[in-house]
DNA sequence: CTGTTAGCGCCTTCAT
DNA sequence: ATGAAGGCGCTAACAG
């Protein structure tokens, strides 16, 4: 682990520093000669140049920053669906930015808050991508005063912030309108998100619009209420079973919520969707994986990431423009739960069973 | 987002920039009175040090490349369930890193192979932690020589590189223990993963010394073959419903194929766990949700982040001992799929159902 | 305790 | 087309 420098490749190749430079960025003005042997002589040593030097002299660092809320701290807005999508938004954000050129550092922030993460990443990256609840929002503007950044899934935009959103509305409209159109529910309920939760509003927003262009009563306020967790399901599914008359059909604000609804109603003998249907939204990897296949709302999580890097790296190439707000499109998939009856894979007779 | 550099702020305390420096790391050696103004200049300028100089300085990146395959990527061995946790290991090692000063910077490997990412992210890290199947093997050598790299989950460890990994041995031994021994089944089936993923090896030899300790005839291979998906997991229902005799129980090489496994073999009619047991490896999220909920081996993901971390720390802190192999417990989970009577929630009667 | 002075490794004018 | 030389912002001896 020797230090090799490019002053290493240099003499090697018998040309000047500069040279080896010229060739390493692929800029033009080097005899194809020299080229092939620096080239050669970059390969031999197995020569890598210093991020840290590359950088400082060109002012640049080539490295995005992607924060996160920290799961374990109770702290943090935690139970917020995104999160279980961290790695989904950190793959599509990964990979446009790499496609640019650029790395992706990433950072939870921790208890003490977003001051933090200003002193961990902030002097390293070229921009920040900040998922809602990471950081408080005033601490949010104070970064974006030093640093370009994006922000992912947060509510209300922040002023002046570039913003990056699922179109959760939309995807609620459209689960919704699935369940009084096409399968003519007219008794659907909402089982909302953390009040406090912006996706959670909007999806509210989208199953009201859809309700009121049915001619259907529009509820002021969900009928009931989780928290997006598989315990929030479960408490709704209590709520329910003990106090309210059973719909014919709810539309939970997330798949969490919508998989322990099934199975907590599954359990206490209501079929599902026969007597209730029961929509999701998400599209977690296993929403599919349940019987019945849930039907629900996907969420784009690697294109936002990507959308979000894409959006951050216009801005550092130089866009003074007023800020964005990009909302990308959700999608519903339509499975089982809702009562439609997908095509099941063919099912091979049994053949032999011994035991019972 | 002017340049604001350590001068300005020495200029606006009154001190030398070394005084600036020594009181932002903390170092002793100066005058109370001093550090007070120092602090109180960065605070007022929202001073932030920049770290590509820092870094160049103390030829210290203080940032950790993460390296994991690439999901999309039809080339890579993808389908490894590791990937699933990708984000828990992210998590795991991004809070170890961080408590150590480090930042972390992730890579997706992508088709070209491992030689890009030494150009990506080689110039910029301080060592390297690889997640198996990210980077073939000889080029995980050659990176090793330039850099300290920790391998994650790979199976033969690589010859003088440090490497972690799950106790999967010990899990599926457990698991397979718990159906013989507490279940009392005798016809027990493995369903392997993939033949080439040393993790699924790992769990059919631990499947096989449990069968051989209870006295139990031991195969020499798995009865059928997945290749860790949900496909994976319909295709060996298929199998099994097909030619095999219904075993009592089946040990999944995971959870992905556990799951399709209830699934289908619940669509045929085939009650699980009374007519068969199946059980998972890796206690996905899912795993309890599931009905019946899963029985399986929980994988400590964030802990096998942070390991790889502390040991790659412990590398770049001088430490120059022969190669060390971290094996991270696994922990038997015991929920219902496995015939175990799990005590569920209270069920509230149902209050009011209209409709049907 | 404090300030001065070299670099860290590379990019980038600027001459040649 | 090519090389020489001056920083980029900071840390780390080294003198005071």
């Amino acid at each position: 682990m020797e230090r090799l420098t490019i002053y290493e490749v240099a003499r090697r190749a018998g040309v000047s520093i500069s040279s080896v430079s010229r060739v390493l960025q692929g800029k033009p003005g080097v005899a194809p000669a020299k080229r092939e042997r620096v080239l050669a002589a970059v390969k031999a040593l197995g020569y890598v140049p210093n991020g840290l030097a590359r950088g400082l002299a060109s002012s640049r660092h080539g490295v995005i920053g992607l924060i996160f809320p920290d799961l374990d701290d109770p702290s943090t807005e935690s139970g917020h669906e995104t999160l279980l999508y961290s790695d989904e938004i950190i793959r599509g954000a990964e990979r446009a930015a790499r496609v640019a050129g650029y790395a992706v550092i990433i950072a939870a922030t921790h208890v003490s808050g977003g001051r933090d993460i200003a002193r961990a990443i902030g002097g390293r990256v070229d921009g920040l991508v900040v998922l809602a609840g990471s950081i408080a929002e005033p601490d949010i503007a104070a970064l974006a005063e030093r640093t370009p950044v994006v922000l992912l899934a947060a509510g209300r935009r922040a002023r002046g912030i570039d913003h990056v959103a699922a179109d959760n509305e939309g995807g609620a409209y459209a689960v919704t309108e699935h369940l009084v159109g096409a399968h003519g529910y007219r008794d659907v309920i909402f089982a909302g998100g953390p009040a406090a939760a912006p996706d959670a509003r909007a999806r509210f927003v989208g199953f009201r619009k859809a309700l009121a262009a049915a001619g259907l009563p529009v509820p002021d306020r969900p009928a009931v209420r989780g928290d997006f967790s598989e315990a929030g399901g479960r408490r709704v599914a209590g709520q329910i079973l003990r106090g309210l008359a059973l719909p014919r059909a709810i539309v939970a604000g997330n798949d969490q919520m919508a998989l322990a609804l099934v199975a907590d109603l599954t359990a206490v003998g209501i079929a599902v969707p026969r007597e209730v249907a029961v929509t999701g939204f998400d599209d977690i990897q296993l929403a599919r994986l349940v019987s019945p296949p849930l039907t629900t709302v996907h969420q784009p999580m690697r294109e936002l990431g990507a959308r979000c890097v894409t959006l951050l790296l216009d801005r550092l190439s130089g866009d003074e423009g007023p800020p964005r707000a990009v909302v990308v499109p959700t999608a519903l998939v339509v499975r089982e739960s809702c009562g439609c009856r997908a095509p099941r894979p063919a099912r091979v007779p049994i053949a032999g069973r011994q035991q019972t």
